[in-house]
DNA sequence: CTCGGGTGAGACAATCTTGTATCGTTCGAG
DNA sequence: CTCGAACGATACAAGATTGTCTCACCCGAG
């Protein structure tokens, strides 16, 4: 017998890389049969929001450790954050595949959750304006969006074969945090320093 | 009769917004009818794959700038640069769709219209890591990647109704150089400036 | 050993999707 | 006006997918 954990994240990642993935495909791509994957959930729909549950489930255990009240003072939060990173790090293809199929989107339940869960990011990102840690001149929405679309782009990267699954840690960190550009850079046209 | 261009950018809207949508929802999505899509495309593969062909072109069309030979200097690369990511940002949900999807993942052609892409874009921002105007310390995949995460990001951000696309632009292009971090960041523990 | 729960394989009808064809209509060029 | 191209609506068969069912098998508890 399959873990039902395992099984749920097996469904995520085939679905990840083919959205319209039929029960026969999923099954397989778990390594189960289709009978077994129909006893468990009976309608392929059911499959799709218990994998959104299992999103929402595994994203709200990261955004757990933030305790706001305990994360008062800039290095607490630059600690939190950094955990915040590396624990959504393998969330990142659960909630790629979750987020963009329609199935799910229409689910007032998941809606719900993912408002939840926003609200609860964007009060730790404000807090972390506030601290002065984070640009205050960026919205928060956008922030949060954007460590998503890194995480996102960092698991594309190593699906393609591009990026090493070691280092997409530090690279989505360091660009979230600090962008490309580099950081002493001499006004235009000055002579190197 | 509706425009090429605009049949094949409402298909790529409607199936940025569900992957596995049929060619009656694509249709009805562009506003016209399964008969005509079925006249134009003879298969939904045909469809799928007309898209990613306009996807590759769209992002040739913003590549094609990029004269490597006249960007020679640090001015001319930022400029170019910052040109390259506001004419990206169109392209996202053209992208975001057709990397995802297995049906145009599969075809031989458009793996190798997105490898020459990356290609050239990877000599791009190599050029400018040696100007001086991107990190050196990050691979050139990581900050091509990370640039469509954010352009994605963005795109979703807007969809959601959380971005006004007027504000995506500046915000894309300031995470992607700067990061969120503040600019002016006193070393931890230390006594406010 | 015996038994019962969970499994894989497969059959089956119902439904959805696709590809093709036909009809009458609309609209713009000539 | 006339005509032809493109359109929307509709019907149809072929195929794929889904949900339900049955059967035989394995394997661990008692």
């Amino acid at each position: 017998m399959v873990n039902e954990e395992e099984l749920l994240d097996g469904a995520a990642r085939v679905l990840a890389g083919d959205h319209s993935a039929s029960m026969v495909q999923i099954a397989a791509g778990i390594g189960t049969s289709r009978a077994t994957l129909s006893r468990r959930y009976a309608t392929r729909e059911a499959l799709l929001k218990a994998v959104a549950v299992r999103a929402i489930e595994v994203v709200d255990g990261c955004l757990a450790p933030l305790d706001l009240a305990q994360n008062a003072d800039a290095d607490a939060f630059d600690t939190a954050l950094e955990e915040l990173v590396v624990a959504l790090m393998p969330a990142a293809h659960l909630y790629g595949f979750t987020s963009r199929d329609a199935t799910v989107l229409a689910d007032p339940a998941f809606r719900a959750g993912v408002d939840r869960q926003d609200q609860r990011a964007l009060a730790f990102l404000v807090l972390g304006q506030r601290l002065g840690r984070l640009r205050a001149d960026l919205p928060p929405y956008w922030i949060w969006y954007s460590l998503w679309g890194l995480l996102d782009a960092a698991a594309e990267g190593v699906r393609d074969g591009h990026l090493a699954p070691r280092q997409i840690g530090h690279l989505v960190l360091t660009s979230f945090l600090s962008g490309t550009r580099p950081l002493a850079r001499p006004p235009a046209g000055a002579p190197a320093p």
